[in-house]
DNA sequence: ATCCCAATAT
DNA sequence: CATATTGGGA
């Protein structure tokens, strides 16, 4: 029984763990209409890896990755020679919008805990998470929020510290306390301080994923890492010097999810909740 | 160049 | 509504 993970099995796992793991057609968001082909792909610097034209269109994408067609392709192509019937490269195809599914949200969220607060900037986070045709903007965009998110979470979570700690825990805090590194929407900030990431020269070089799930390399040899799981963020794991297998992965948590439960408590406990923490709120 | 943040657009 | 884009300052 062997029981490293060695690098090249890491770079394996980092490969086909999420072409196991692509959708089902059914949780596919149906396409009308084919996304890019695959020629054009390479016209836009749309990495398309080792995707044939036959499984593009499935391959190409992560398995947390969905995208949402565009309709219209008519003023997408630069109508080259005059051929319209068979579609000659566009050249102001526009990106179709990404959707953060709690797949991919997870994935950043893991990573800007392997990051820290200093080195979690868009590009770093993007080349963590390691998504293929992932751009900077739309990691930007989503940090932009994320960021406001988590200000409003310790906002919320210092104004309930104060009164009355005995009688009713404020519903996020107490649900928050008993530390499970595995709730995706942890907000990572709360517990960065704890991380020692600050050393790192090339923390894009230190991870991989298996089944969408961020782990650091195995350290050095014969030297067993301590898991004291409190101290670790939210999806964090290393690899056990023993095993090959982490030892679970994280159970699926949306802030729906989230959200719900709160309120059965807050109904359990009498506590009148005066809105629901979502994790981008609008109004 | 990249980041950041608010406002605005889609 | 969720995500994208933009604009201006660092």
């Amino acid at each position: 029984m062997r029981q490293e993970v060695t690098e090249e099995e890491a770079k394996c796992f980092a490969r086909w763990d999420w072409e196991e793991q692509l959708p089902s057609p059914q949780e596919l968001v149906p396409l009308s209409q084919a996304l890019i082909a695959p020629d054009l792909a390479l016209a836009f610097g749309i990495p398309s890896s080792s995707a044939t034209s036959a499984s593009f269109s499935s391959a190409v994408l992560p398995e947390d990755y969905i995208l949402v067609a565009h309709h219209d392709a008519s003023d997408l192509y630069a109508s080259g020679g005059g051929g319209e019937d068979d579609p000659e490269p566009p050249r102001t195809l526009k990106r179709p919008r990404l959707v953060w599914t709690p797949q991919l949200h997870k994935r950043f969220v893991d990573a800007v805990a392997h990051l820290g607060i200093a080195n979690a900037v868009p590009k770093t986070i993007m080349q963590i998470m390691g998504v293929e045709g992932l751009t900077r903007e739309n990691v930007a965009s989503h940090l932009q929020k994320y960021r406001l998110y988590l200000k409003r979470v310790k906002m919320q979570g210092l104004a309930a510290a104060s009164p009355s700690p005995s009688a009713s825990p404020h519903p996020f805090l107490a649900r928050a306390a008993p530390a499970d590194p595995f709730l995706p929407y942890m907000p990572a900030a709360m517990l960065q301080q704890q991380y020692h990431h600050h050393k790192n020269p090339d923390p894009t070089q230190q991870h991989y994923y298996h089944q969408n799930q961020l782990f650091l390399n195995r350290p050095a040899q014969g030297q067993p890492v301590a898991r004291p799981a409190a101290a670790m963020g939210p999806g964090m794991v290393f690899v056990p010097a023993q095993t090959t297998k982490p030892a679970q992965s994280a159970p699926l948590v949306n802030d729906s999810e989230w959200n719900r439960k709160g309120e059965e408590d807050d109904a359990a406990n009498g506590v009148a909740r005066k809105r629901e923490l979502t994790l981008f709120p609008t109004g």
